[in-house]
DNA sequence: TTGCGGATTAGACTCATTCTAACTGATTAG
DNA sequence: CTAATCAGTTAGAATGAGTCTAATCCGCAA
């Protein structure tokens, strides 16, 4: 079920970790094989949870921190729906999300260039955005997860 | 500082209300007062905090009830912002928001239909959206609030 | 071997929000 | 009138995601 990283995944992690002066850690691969193993938007508690099978001392506090360091090294995108529990994406790619009011499930949709160019337009002079966030919000036919 | 709601405004209100079966008491109306006050974007508790200045016996929690019907009838929006507290909005054109990073306003910023539509085209068949959020993260220049 | 510093840990804590149960006050039914 | 009903309000308790704290661990350098 949670094959282990990739030696690429596993290049990935550590230049990203060891470019902002941090440590590769049996913790962090742990989460971070988690995040690849199945791109389904976990929650922190997911993660835990997929996490101590694999390495079952781990607590629920080095997840929060684990998953804090890659937001902060651009390993994960945090996705936020509401006021719901902070869910977390490993694909860096420019992507919108897309909630499922029925499943609850988040899909990513393909955010094309030009999209992203004509939003960034609509600011107003003195408006300097770093980050737009796009969550669409409705239902979605049923479609397999993919997990690539 | 807080003005009386215009005749226009009361019978905006008691529309809505009334359209989904419900009443208006003077809470409702003070929290409304408030929310067309200051267009500032403000929280449960700022809200709580400018209405209780005119009716001072009110509660916390009748906020939050006042808050949710208000989105309930579509008066007005929520406004969330990563995980922090909600923020309400009684804008009710479609809009963006841009929050900035160093004070943490919330900006409108208008969204013409065109965007909005080449938005939705990005959604692939089968995703059909209701809600679409965007916001932006960054910084503003100083600009005043049009408390309009 | 000792000391240092980053990482991890369990558990306490925070705080926005939700829930609960009692109360209020207007309206309706007898 | 009097009681029953019912939406709305209220204070305070409960929830739960996330954060903080203080102790410990562990690899590495002096």
């Amino acid at each position: 079920m949670i094959r282990n990283l990739t030696e690429q995944d596993k290049e990935h992690l550590q230049e990203a970790l060891v470019k902002s002066g941090q440590k590769v850690t049996p913790q962090r691969e742990a989460v971070f094989t988690v995040l690849l193993a199945e791109r389904d938007h976990p929650t922190v508690d997911e993660v835990f949870h997929r996490a101590r099978e694999v390495m079952p001392g781990l607590s629920l506090a080095t997840v929060y921190n684990c998953l804090e360091t890659f937001v902060g090294c651009g390993l994960v995108r945090q996705v936020n729906h509401e006021r719901e529990s902070t869910r977390y994406c490993p694909n860096l790619a420019p992507h919108a999300h897309f909630r499922d009011k029925e499943t609850g499930q988040v899909h990513d949709i393909e955010l094309p260039a030009e999209v992203m160019k004509s939003l960034r337009s609509i600011l107003p002079p003195g408006f300097d955005s770093e980050v737009i966030e796009i969550s669409f919000h409705g239902r979605a036919q049923a479609k397999e997860s993919h997990s690539n």
